[in-house]
DNA sequence: CGGAGCTGCTGAACCGGTTTTGCCCTCGAA
DNA sequence: TTCGAGGGCAAAACCGGTTCAGCAGCTCCG
């Protein structure tokens, strides 16, 4: 049960190695008929490239690599990274053998996230890989520029340091659910966030507050998080046990603002009566809970898929790029409602 | 910016690039003085292993692989797939660089698995495979006997057609379960179970049957799904609805536990008061709705990373064996009550 | 008629490791 | 003193591809 390699098919075509490989790679240097015969040949005998050889030889690896950065318990819950894997793995089934593997990795912490790039690209494991969850003067912009690691951002379009990257307008959606509340007659809105570090939060948060003012609300807050559903229990508490507490919460994934859901139920207030609830990201979860979740929904899976494309186009020799995606659009459903309605 | 390789090394030793091989390798060959010199100039030169040149040489791939058979909307909900990827990468983390890398794929339809597993093989892309979801008569276990791809299994014990396999006695849990109930003095127990294929909706239906009978119950149903919240939601819709309606219900997973409770207020039905609801692996999910969902709970990381270990030791050269772990447990929380009580 | 240019292929180098073979030297035992 | 064993290393083969230089034969053109 031998490998079947390119010197098997030339022996058998009566040619050299070299003509197989030319044959079997669609490139001049043979005649029609030698290359259906050579074809042929490799077919009858299920020839399969060996990967690494052709890795060792045109010192590219076939493989990209995603580095998911979260401790493991938060990773289980949040749909977004399976959604995102979907979409990167729709894009690379379909294009061929070429770099059609994805290298996974989960770490915690930013350390353990550029040791393994240092580490990939060092041993070429990977041809590029897919950075998401931006961060302000993020170290992994530096060091992929360093390392000449080809590499696309999930984010942006701000603080790239030039990386080609995929986003969408949060801004705008942000915009278009503060005054879809404000509308519902809210004046007192908070907003309990993610990690003030990450990029997309900074762009959320400014959209927030300038929508808000442009609206003439002064009664506003940002609350940071880590996204975590205990988290986002706490800061959903502790906002509606203030003083004059919001009338409506807008949270940064779905999470926490199902957890709210819960923190509500516990606090007697009722939903969307009471308080509105708006969740960023519309997953199955959403629609699971009672009521189902207002929620903000992206293409996630298109980014992912936005992105390998970008990737791949970019170690085909393409120009780097921008692509903003399809804007978020908010999807209204059972928990906001008019300011004060009874039941 | 040329990569290092362990030529520049024996140049810059003065030595042959076999000694320096013997020596980054720990292995017999050269002295202690110099194996010592050498492993300086490496770690000076920043020297890492070329992954493509390694597999080349010794036939190992440096990677493990796993194939995601799930619709890709499935795929970002149930929690299940990122909490064994955790628990794999823990293992791979730790165990140095040997086989350090996971290779995933995300499929649709067991053929594309299929397909999958000849390609990496034929490509010699992964060294082992781990194989989940084990189904009757699974087409995946002859073809990776066939091809010699060393391969565990997520599942069993039995039918595992003489693949190493990690497993936990779900027999057991459903057992339990349907003492608990029992006691709680439910006599019609129905179980929305995932497709009728896989081994483990098997082993569930058969104890979940035994342990009916053993406690003198009559009026038990199982219903098989595709493990989706909609069909969990239909599932649970029809049972509700049905002439003598089952007090209680036990699902394959949260999802479609989690949709029943919505199923269930829809209906008018309250949760326990009037119907008693058992999830199956106890995600944030069961927590987040209300009220919580009591829950089977397996160590779902641990599965996977055990299955890593037995890979990886069968990989070594480690005699196939079977690894059982811990049972899973029975968590009750606010969706099980007494039957007939009155909230 | 001669040289330039193209076609279609061969042979060999090359990628970066591992492993085998073989040489030289030293040391211990007969 | 001699012989064998074994340690320490160099040199080369090897893994399975890609790619480059070269060469024979043919065509085309002045």
């Amino acid at each position: 049960m031998k490998r079947v390699t390119i010197d098997d098919i030339a022996q058998a075509a009566g040619v050299s190695k070299g003509a197989v490989s030319y044959a079997l790679n669609g490139r001049p240097g043979v005649s029609e008929p030698t290359r259906r015969r050579i074809l042929e040949i490799a077919e009858r005998l299920g020839w399969a490239p060996s990967s690494a050889a052709r890795a060792l030889s045109d010192g590219r690896a076939g493989a990209l690599g995603l580095v998911l950065n979260r401790p493991p318990r938060v990773l289980g819950v949040e749909p977004y990274f399976m959604q995102l894997i979907a979409g990167i793995e729709s894009v690379l089934a379909t294009e061929g053998s070429e770099s059609g593997a994805l290298l996974l990795k989960v770490v915690d912490g930013v350390e353990a996230e550029l040791a393994c790039y240092r580490r990939w690209w060092a041993e070429r494991r990977v041809d590029g890989v897919i950075l998401m969850n931006l961060r302000m003067d993020d170290p992994r912009i530096d060091l992929v520029g360093e390392l000449g690691l080809p590499a696309v951002l999930l984010g942006g379009p701000e603080r790239t340091g030039g990386l080609p990257c995929v986003w969408s307008d949060d801004g705008a959606a942000i915009e278009e659910v503060v005054e879809y509340l404000f509308s519902l007659g809210h004046r007192r809105i908070a907003r309990v966030a993610g990690p003030e570090e990450f990029v997309h939060t900074g762009t959320r948060t400014a959209a927030f507050e300038r929508t808000a003012r442009r609206l003439g609300l002064r009664d506003t807050r940002t609350v940071h998080t880590d996204y975590s559903d205990e988290a986002g229990a706490r800061a959903a508490r502790r906002l509606l046990a203030s003083g004059a507490p919001p009338t409506a919460l807008v949270f940064d994934n779905d999470l926490m603002a199902a957890a709210a859901l819960g923190v509500a139920a516990e606090l007697g207030r009722a939903v969307p009566a009471q308080v509105s609830l708006v969740a960023w990201d519309d997953s199955a979860l959403c629609r699971l809970v009672r009521p189902p979740l207002t929620a903000v929904r992206r293409p996630i899976a298109e980014h992912g898929a936005a992105a390998v494309r970008l990737l791949l186009d970019l170690l085909a020799g393409g120009e780097p790029r921008d692509v903003e995606t399809a804007a978020p659009i908010l999807v209204p459903r059972g928990t906001t409602g008019r300011c004060g309605a009874v039941g």
